[in-house]
DNA sequence: CGAACAATTGATCCTCATCAAACCTTGTGG
DNA sequence: CCACAAGGTTTGATGAGGATCAATTGTTCG
């Protein structure tokens, strides 16, 4: 593996590490990699390992027994996941990775982690700041799916996305996922997000594609997500 | 404060504290006086102090701009709660407190918090611990709401509370609440809340009254919640 | 070019939210 | 101790918002 340590500080639970905590991490790392709609780990399987994403694009899911799916998170490069086992021994996963797309990872053992907060208590402190913002967005979005009209999901679930992994070109932020996954992100099915879409289009907000948003008039798109009179 | 210190063991991220770190922590605490309806914080207040509830009950809620509420879960005595912005300075409350009856709390200053967690590691892991609960309860709901019709949803939050806060009696299972708050927590209305209680109990799965629920046949219930073929 | 996959659109139906009205239950004050 | 007010609950009627199903139309890639 030829990874420069110190990169590791951009991902945020390692920002105030030491320089040698972060060979040492290193050490303890071995690379994965995974092909695009393969799996890093199952709901359920035994959490020995935590990731740290190195290249391309991945999600976290829940199913329901019958095999609906909801997307929780998408996840990029130098962001940490499958971290939650590692605070309790014996833990399992709680939710699904995917990769959107071939990807490479870093895998850590859970038990080092939780080794290394022993003696390291700004680790855990940065640690926690993770999980707080886990809680308030998924608080949040709980609030939502309950309360809000779909319109307002989709937008906000979209402005999400252009927060997250958007890329600005002329004229508007470029996305790219399915009506599938944006269904997945806002609770409700392919078929409204492509009618909501087309809406839009029809308004001039967006402009849509196979696998593709560009995003025409982010404004326009936040009065839907944020405005009372709707 | 005639408090004994080290009954704050019974909080789940004391769980592992030193007797000495007990009586610390209770020198550093004042005991607030709420009453029933009033509030211990508001959504977007500092996060100031964080809690521990010695008596009574209370409710964690958001709410969006025009007012509308959702549940995200009910404390009781020994559970801490607030304490999301313990981590982060300058932190402010993501969720509104309110007594649901008359309700004492023992209130500790979040910097506090923060300034032990640097010197005990257990405190942290401990407090991690109850943030993954958060978590996976909270990606549970959401994946809930998201995918299941609101019977099995009520029917889920009605077992949840059972587990929390169910009183057994000859015959089932006792639980105080008004429809309106069941509602908050399973996604929904009074409206409906009341209309599959009273279905309910016409099959003889529970027997319900003014703010009370009695769960007769608690295995009819987990099956409305797990059975798939429904 | 054809197969596989993604997206669109129409038609239909069902679940729930909403509104309105009446009914119970509980506690309070005359 | 009764009457009444306040708050909790029930139930019916109605309709909107989306889910679901089915058929068709792009789009991409081997």
């Amino acid at each position: 593996m030829n990874l420069d340590p110190l990169a590791l500080r951009q991902v945020s639970v390692f920002q105030n590490a030491t320089d040698d905590d972060l060979k040492l991490i290193t050490q303890h790392a071995i690379e994965r990699s995974i092909e695009e709609g393969e799996f890093f780990f199952f709901q359920g399987d035994p959490a020995i390992y935590f990731y740290i994403l190195l290249s391309g694009r991945a999600k976290l899911m829940q199913s329901n027994p019958t095999g609906q799916q909801v997307n929780l998170r998408t996840i990029n490069e130098w962001q940490m996941f499958g971290a939650l086992g590692a605070v309790r021994e014996n833990a399992t996963y709680p939710a699904t990775a995917q990769a959107l797309e071939q990807s490479t990872a870093l895998a850590i053992k859970s038990d080092y982690l939780r080794e290394l907060m022993q003696t390291r208590p700004y680790l855990s402190l940065d640690l926690m700041r993770l999980m707080t913002t886990y809680i308030q967005e998924m608080q949040e979005r709980y609030r939502e799916l309950a309360t809000e009209k779909v319109e307002r999901r989709i937008a906000r679930a979209l402005l999400r996305l252009a927060a997250q992994m958007g890329t600005k070109i002329e004229g508007g932020i470029e996305l790219s996922f399915t009506r599938q996954d944006l269904a997945e992100m806002s609770g409700t099915t392919l078929y409204t997000v492509s009618r909501v879409l087309s809406e839009w289009e029809r308004q001039g907000l967006v402009e849509t594609g196979r696998e593709r948003v560009v995003i025409r008039n982010p404004h326009g798109m936040v009065s839907i997500a944020e405005e009372l009179d709707r």
